[in-house]
DNA sequence: CCATTTAGATGATGATCGTCATCATAAATT
DNA sequence: AATTTATGATGACGATCATCATCTAAATGG
């Protein structure tokens, strides 16, 4: 049953696409490759063809969901803001407001690898971890331009993207509704204070 | 080989000290049950005398690491900050320079239970989800004090939990240690910011 | 002091895991 | 057209997992 040249890399790609999705619904060790492999309509004996190891695709994997990440968070800087206090800026207003709603906490599949996953990337091979560090520095410095080259424009963009991920870790975690939705409106509070003080020069 | 009711309550205290720091070491489904229970000194067959499953041990363990984190927060409040900007709460400064330090996050087991396995804990158990909730909920009540009941003091202490949660997560992934470092100084400077904002009124 | 209960060791259970050998088949190459 | 190559299915491998049955010896309760 030999593929063409063509269909052997779309079918890696969407092994490739499948595994992001997955690793940010079940996390890294929560996902099989049984499950992963039927999931991109394959049977599992095929994997060894695409890649050497699990690992492997996951170092690939964590890659793709941080490009995936990067687009959400262009498309989310260039919407108009729900809300969006004096001196902040529109971009950040619009970014904090994609990722700190109670609707994108309750999305299984399109949530950031660092909120899904982020506690078992500190423990993952060398690879995957070189593959969030890289990711993340390129949403970090999605972040800077927000800043217009001000002081300190990349340490505030730093800031705000502990504040993302550190609230809608928490988030996550919480069984209380109400208290939820508290932790997301600190870390939006939390981000447009730190636009405010790029604008003011705090 | 049946043991005394007081060796046997030592005995189960002792698993779940163990489980709650082997948590923090290899988050949740890295903790095999196995190499628990040898680590504890004992062989894996006695688990079932002292728990129902390994989720009632994990929900156990996890309020047991919120507990021993709580005791970290109380202690580092009370020491004296290694630098405080004018008009930082020293408490804070304090808390921030204990847990955004490079020793602390280079430290495999004293890690807080958020940082270690919280993206683990979104995905966990009800009763998991719980302890957690409740541990959350306590450590940011103890950053609450630390803002005197001023205005918008919960919702500070949230946003300072997150920065925390947010900046150790992410400088524990990073393969990059001058990076990480960054990380760590971002995280530390937006409490202060946070700080300063409480006592200026901003 | 005897009968009962039970903590913890040993070892088996079935399930699931990552990985690999084999094979049929169809694309690629000659 | 003949030969080689490689995809993906099938199924097995050994390891590891949570859980449980059984056995022991010691603590408990009468």
């Amino acid at each position: 049953m030999r593929k063409s040249k063509a269909e052997t890399a779309r079918t890696r790609n969407r092994i490739v696409e499948t595994a992001s999705d997955a690793l940010r619904r079940n996390g890294i060790s929560g996902t099989s490759l049984h499950e992963l492999m039927s999931e991109a309509g394959m049977t599992h004996g095929g994997f060894y063809r695409h890649f050497d190891s699990k690992e492997q695709l996951i170092a690939e994997a964590c890659s793709r969901g941080c490009d995936a990440l990067l687009d959400t968070i262009r498309a989310a800087g260039s919407r108009s803001p729900d809300a969006c206090p004096a001196g902040t800026s529109p971009g950040l207003a619009a970014i904090a407001d994609t990722f700190l709603t109670p609707e994108y906490r309750d999305e299984d599949a399109a949530c950031c690898p660092f909120v899904s996953f982020g506690s078992e990337l500190a423990r993952a091979d060398a690879a995957t971890r070189h593959a969030a560090t890289e990711g993340m520095r390129r949403a970090i410095g999605l972040l800077e331009q927000e800043f217009h080259d001000g002081d300190m424009a990349r340490m505030r963009a730093i800031a705000v993207f502990a504040a993302l991920i550190g609230g809608g870790t928490l988030a996550r975690i919480v069984d209380d509704p109400a208290f939820s939705d508290e932790i997301l409106q600190a870390a939006k509070m939390l981000i447009c204070r730190i636009s405010r003080d790029a604008t003011e020069g705090g």
